[in-house]
DNA sequence: ACTTGGCACTCGTAGACTGGGAGTGCCAAG
DNA sequence: CTTGGCACTCCCAGTCTACGAGTGCCAAGT
């Protein structure tokens, strides 16, 4: 259906597209390409290619652009990751190594890709539930309030208050303590809900009503406020792209955890990058953006997601490389702490 | 110098091109306020009015705009601030009220005060510095590593990691801790550090390194680390306004810490707005953004500010409002929990 | 059967021109 | 000091035109 030369040119037009934003023609096409071949021939492929849907004209006798469709075939068959430059990776190592923190290694990750790619970064906090329990601590805040404190193995710390009532001693609390790390150190999350099942017939009766309340909020955590943590940067790469009209929709979708979340999408094999083009966002909103995103995490399981939101009009291979090599260096920081 | 109907005509331009957004002209103005005086009077007083650089022409024949100075008078002088209606006062209160954590308070608080006033909301966090001491916990996640948790009398926490040798044994640590909490429990973050200044004398020679490696994490985290943290929402918002142009450097402003830092300002009185109009900002780029800002927090005593950044074109009474509004419900909240 | 050059046609863009209108500044009279 | 009148300025929106890039199609060449 399309030949070699007909997939020649789609690409060069995505390429010359990508870099100059301006609609391709048949003649310039001819020329800066070595295609061996006449810009007549290529109009004839053109044509071809528009009936297939892959490129479009804004208006009769304007040049082509590529639709979503174009991309897709692009993405998917015509073009290599670009892999970082030597300088680029140097970068990513320095910077990434400075952090000092879970906090630190996200809010630098975000700022990096940013920068790397000129678009807006997404990454996604390391999920809690491939981690285990390093330690747990309970402390009194005040009168009747308990500070519930949780250590993973990834050095995430998670805090949450809990109501208790006001006539607790320290000496229940040190022992709900003693007995809550006994029960729970290392083990992994998914093992806490059944771990702990049992924990309230093992307190003095007078304690139990706490100890109910302590392990319902760490329920909590654990599930439900578990992978909702999601930070962006770079929202001024977005004045210069082509978001001219559309800009007020992108930032307002940008400040919805929920509609971030669904941005990267489903976590899968860390190794993986999805791109997801244009109308290919469920989003209203977002059909003239694209999003390539990866999974990050350590020994071959993802535990969150990053990527990159752009215009279609995007460099796939270069936004591409640049997600993978930081999602792959985010891996390994995490591995390593 | 400049009498009352020059003053109530001032207020009349700024009121009239804040809502319509359009330069107002001497017909208009005589017609839409009871001024009682003939459009040719108002035509004079303007040009008062111009020559000593409260109002301009964006271009001859043109209606007039307030200048930067003109906001300031009008703010200074000619405006109340506007108290919050009982529903936005009542989403207040729900709405901050559901927040269960520090982190939630904040984020919640930024997102609020970016809707209550349709511009970008830019919120710091509780400083440290008036805080105490409720709890410091040593726990260790690695061989060599510890991770100092500080627990505040805000509920803030704050967490780093320590490196330390690796044959730290537990009991070491279990002591290190205890004296840590005996020298620092309930002490103000200013006395910290003569406190602990002894601290190291107090422990067995060879957990000296440990602990002198401690206290220093302890002592940066207290100076260093403290006011940095700052968040912003409704950047929406500014694709709103009249950012068209230079919206690109707004953006850029907005994720810079450091940046948003000077943007708020030194704290102040609690009680205090601070408005900075126009050029009034120091920053490039900030020419033509205003910044309405309040310091927060409990006893009178300022822990940290908040404030909104919009057009110079701004509705001044009613950002201060809501501004002043959350700025003391905040204080409340923190000083309950 | 594919490629090529030629050619007429389309259509968006930029520049020039224009009329209308809003608003001003000034002046002389009240 | 205020007011109505009036000439003047200048932006804005609309229309028109020339231009040029690019296309589609056709007939001839390989």
């Amino acid at each position: 259906m399309l030949d070699d030369r007909k997939l020649a040119i789609l690409r060069a037009i995505v390429e010359d597209y990508v870099s100059t934003n301006e609609p391709v023609g048949s003649k310039a096409l001819a020329e800066r390409h070595a295609l061996g071949v006449s810009p007549a021939t290529v109009r004839n492929d053109m044509a071809v290619l528009e009936e297939q849907g892959y490129i479009t004209q804004p208006h009769t006798s304007a040049g082509r652009i590529p639709t979503d469709k174009g991309y897709r075939l692009f993405v998917d068959r015509l073009s290599t990751i670009k892999p970082l430059s030597t300088p680029e990776r140097r970068a990513i190592e320095t910077f990434l190594n400075g952090a000092y923190d879970l906090d630190d290694v996200v809010s630098r990750t975000v700022r990096l890709l940013a920068q790397l790619t000129r678009q807006v970064a997404v990454v996604q906090y390391p999920s809690l539930i491939r981690s285990s329990v390093r330690h747990i601590e309970l402390v009194p805040v005040a009168a009747g309030r308990l500070l519930l404190i949780l250590i993973t193995d990834t050095g995430r710390v998670e805090q949450r208050l809990v109501e208790t009532h006001p006539e607790l001693t320290d000496e229940s609390v040190a022992q709900l303590r003693a007995l809550l790390n006994a029960c729970l150190d290392g083990r992994s999350f998914g093992e806490v809900p059944l771990a702990v099942a049992d924990l309230p017939e093992r307190v003095p009766a007078e304690d139990r009503p706490v100890a109910v309340a302590v392990l319902s909020v760490l329920l909590e955590t654990l599930v439900e406020r578990n992978e909702e943590k999601i930070v962006f940067a770079g929202a001024a790469n977005l004045a210069l792209g082509d978001f001219s009209k559309g800009l007020r929709d992108v930032l307002e979708a940008l400040e919805e955890q929920v509609v971030l979340m669904r941005l990267l999408g489903e976590a899968g094999d860390p190794a993986t990058l999805t791109v997801r083009i244009g109308a290919e966002n469920q989003l209203e909103g977002l059909h003239s953006a694209s999003v390539v995103a990866a999974g990050y995490g350590m020994d071959g399981q993802a535990l969150a997601r990053l990527g990159v939101l752009g215009p279609t009009r995007m460099d796939y291979p270069g936004t591409m490389g640049a997600v993978r090599a930081v999602a792959r260096y985010v891996g390994q920081i995490l591995a390593g702490s």
